[in-house]
DNA sequence: AATGAATGAGAGTTCATTCAT
DNA sequence: AATGAATGAACTCTCATTCAT
């Protein structure tokens, strides 16, 4: 029956909007000073009510976390697979996780600086996030057997690269790089710093 | 008196007991998740004893973070100013922030990876981490014009430094590399990353 | 019609569907750690429609050791009416309660070992209990009239016999003998406890 | 120092106090239905304050059965002791069971009435417990040998007596004798009871 | 200077119950 | 007739903090 649809549409709405609610408040004030009380009166709603859709409050971080690496993982596929060349390939991807940390930076805390030690390090995030780094790694394996970084082991460009652009995504999105940088013109500014960092090797 | 000056020479080392313990609880467990009295229990005290010492939880956390920033300040500087070409200190000055988030990881968290918003932006720290910043900038400053790096901005080199070095510096100590790198020896992969990210630019 | 019988018979059903989850749960964990959740869910059925039935949890409660009442004093009327010799009642009766303890230890917890102040002393129950009692004290004026029990007034031997059989059954129905007498055969044991209890008196 | 001193006495006073409160409204309410804040409430005190003195809610309950089958255990033996026959010995035992269960109705019903499944049966009181049990088995065999009983076995006996003495002491603390022998003085009615279930034995 | 005692506030969570559908 | 959704009230328990001693 249309009903049992329409409850359903209904319920995800809700579920989607405890979500949301406690996105923005986890990143805001920290998971641990966010109460279930606050995330249900941020949305008007009684607390009691959030369990008919999460186990406890715990559940909702995982399925924040869960929910960050898909999105990212989906995009960043769309974002690399038009690029034939491996060096622009990893150019594109290193932008697209910056890109990513500035349009969801809500997701990018949730996922990369919650403390780890609370979070089950088995949760459904895991393998999108394994899958995330295996597909990283590979193009870079790509660019070095081409040559074009010079003479370098392929572990080095791989934390070379993360490192590069997870720092600058973490400096942005903890607002350092927004004080120092005031005036600049952010974006030119990212293609010159992956530019810059992704020069060719000497031979 | 001397009587006085022993006084506050004990009042002093309860203050370093409390700072000690506080540290390595606030960063092992999360500072929400340490409570005063763990903290006391640790160094068997009494709760309301330090009270004595500090105003309340947060300016523990407040202390430290200062602290943080003094000696990394002072470290650098020592690091550095033996190097007269300012490729080399640069390098010097990447190596040093990197093995000081190994080597005083329970600063290095606390400086870096709190969530921001939850400090005091005015606190002492301010001046520590501006100033070491300029010190920053300024070698960056000196390898742009040596023409090291080709013909690139000021403000790229600054932040693709920056952002390698951080985001190493963070990778590791949320553990991330540890996990990826498994089996590396890590001293020498840091050097090879440092010299790969600061190879000559091109002309 | 015979819709509208239908329909009671099946409201009957689900009724006793409902006590008889209740039943068995509020004995296995106690009243206060039963849920009306759980009651529903034993019986995969909605919390809410519960109260179709039942007024509220208590009620079911309340029936139930009405229930238990009715059971007993039928089931004791069949057992001791064949016994013309009231001393022989008198052991078939005191046998029964314990053997109704034993049977339906559910019934029986519920009937006394519930708290009784708990309880609404005017239920529906307490006309099936005060029958039992004429009953049982009945019997026991012909035992004494007999002579059976030598020189002994009435409320001696009814209180007597009475707490004999309801301490053993409150002592089984509870684990202790169960306990204690491990490795004995219980229904002898009765018997020679039934007839220890109720030996000829002095005369 | 005598400051020390008038704090543990005091600590005492007021675990005393909790006690007392909780003893009274566990037996009144039922363990399940008596919440820390309204133990807090009638000794004018913080529910928070109660975790000083206790771990939590059931380590209160603990400490009462504990309590209770100390001071039953002690009373018991001083009753006892001064009967040489073994027959007066355990009528004096019986009687005091049941005066326990009238003058400490609250110690009674913990100790027995309170459902066992909810108790650790490892805790403290199971050893004064079971030391209680053994005296009296004791005592029944010096009965059975005697051969006042008759031709007897000694688990006959025991199972008897201590339901009788049980069952009687479970309907007065229940309130169940007190409705039925309206009028009756209780203290001979006792004697009575306990001169006729001790009667001699057929040889 | 240090502490034991105390508390108000608030945490996560569960429950009996109601009500629109 | 039955249910999903919702809630207010209550639970046990912990915490940062204060204060008399």
């Amino acid at each position: 029956m249309s009903t049992n649809k329409r409850r359903e549409r209904d319920k995800e709405k809700m579920r989607r909007r405890i979500l949301d609610a406690a996105k923005q408040l986890f990143v805001k004030e920290g998971f641990d000073n966010v109460s279930l009380r606050r995330i249900a009166g941020a949305i008007e709603y009684s607390p009691a009510a959030i369990y008919r859709y999460f186990k406890n409050k715990r559940e909702i971080l995982s399925v924040l976390r869960a929910e960050g690496f898909e999105r990212y993982v989906e995009r960043q596929k769309k974002r690399t697979e038009q690029f034939p060349d491996p060096v622009e390939r990893l150019r594109a991807g290193g932008k697209g996780y910056i890109q990513f940390a500035l349009s969801e930076p809500e997701y990018f805390q949730l996922m990369f600086c919650t403390n780890c030690e609370q979070v089950d390090l088995e949760g459904e995030w895991a393998e999108s996030s394994m899958q995330s780094y295996i597909h990283f790694r590979t193009n870079v394996e790509e660019c070095v057997a081409s040559g074009y970084f010079g003479d370098v082991d392929v572990d080095t460009v791989v934390f070379s690269a993360w490192s590069g652009v997870h720092g600058l995504a973490h400096l942005i999105s903890t607002g350092q790089v927004e004080i120092l940088s005031n005036g600049l013109d952010l974006d030119p500014l990212l293609d010159r710093i992956l530019g810059f960092c992704l020069r060719p090797g000497v031979k």
